[in-house]
DNA sequence: TTTTTGATTGAATGATCAATCAAGTGCGGT
DNA sequence: ACCGCACTTGATTGATCATTCAATCAAAAA
């Protein structure tokens, strides 16, 4: 199978559902843009529904290389590596004036009733991004409440960056986004000054 | 001006952008559902885009009546109130099946490029929110920190409601819902413990 | 009564959409 | 040399889209 040309495709496809969203891209979007012919396209995939997929898996088997480690690039501390993560959300919004916020999120509030397997995907992409947070939170475990529910609070981490961006993109302020990634580190804050005093 | 028929077409297309989203809402979805005909349509708005507009002019001018008065029947406690509120989208997301979450937050999120005034309604609409809950916040300035922020917090939690809405509709599980808004609960429960702190 | 005005009707328009398909190309295997 | 097959080309299709418009209606104003 040639690679190449359905490689071309996603990532052209990645790029505009992530700008456009996915209603708005057309296929012919697609095709003018990766200078691929629509008899290519349909060779490789049924439908534009079936390069949302694609699209959606490559986020998912991609998340590690694509995200994770870039924004982690010389972050150790767990708990910094949650505000690295949020910071380079931050740093994509302000970079390209609020067009791209989170590729995930946008798709999933666009699509209201999607094909079970989008929906899945999405969820999955939700879920692998809440795991990794998730993991931090349990890598500073000695830092927090024993009685910290961290799935939760990871969770939570994904609620914050998606609202915070959302806020601030329909804004265009960056302040909605950095008041709101305040509150969770006050949060945070909290929860360690209350492990210190179950230490003591 | 007949205002019965523009009515039946904002209202119409209210709910339809609500759940299926402005692009999946063709005019003639609005047209067949609102049993108006094209010409009427386009007789009361220039086009698609202005009966948006006019959507969202309802949202910002209702939002007393159409939602807070709603939420709050029978609650008092400015706290209460803000959790009321948080309700209010967790019962309407179980008893559509997950299909009407936030219609502002799924039209700013969908809406990448819009025009100005689409965007300034969308921000206008966030900000009305934002201000309801501010106020509840002052209304119980005496349990909180001397120091709190409370616009940062009203903008906080528009971003847990946003969130949980996104997260719980994306996975059809009420659980990321409740358990965002429970870590919103520690928050504050830890906030007015150090105001309690501060008063000793 | 006649005119004016706002509202309604619904067929028609042209653009754009996703998707199709028959004809071709190039290459590895035999 | 020949074949088989994955891939490419690009014109074409039919559906659907937002929008237009001339004709009509109803009721108030003159």
């Amino acid at each position: 199978m040639n690679t190449a040309t359905r490689d071309k495709i996603i990532r052209t496809a990645m790029d505009l559902f992530w700008v456009k969203g996915y209603q708005s891209t057309s296929v012919s979007d697609i095709l003018s843009r990766s200078q691929v012919h629509s008899g290519s396209l349909y060779h490789f995939f049924p439908g534009k529904q079936d390069v949302l997929i694609a699209v959606l898996e490559t986020y998912r088997d991609e998340i590690e290389v694509g995200l994770l480690n870039y924004a982690w690039e010389g972050v150790d501390d767990p708990v910094d590596k949650i505000f690295a993560l949020l910071n380079g959300y931050r740093t994509h919004l302000l970079s390209t004036e609020y067009q791209y916020g989170c590729p995930i999120g946008s798709l999933a509030l666009e699509l209201h009733e999607p094909d079970p397997r989008i929906r899945e995907l999405l969820a999955m992409n939700f879920n692998n991004w809440v795991d990794a947070v998730e993991l931090c939170l349990e890598e500073a475990t000695d830092r927090f409440p024993e009685s910290l529910d961290r799935r939760a609070l990871a969770e939570f981490v994904l609620t914050i960056m998606e609202g915070a961006i959302m806020q601030a993109r329909t804004a265009h302020d960056i302040g909605l986004f950095d008041r709101n990634v305040e509150v969770l580190r006050g949060h945070i804050k909290l929860l360690m000054t209350q492990r210190e005093l179950e230490d003591s």
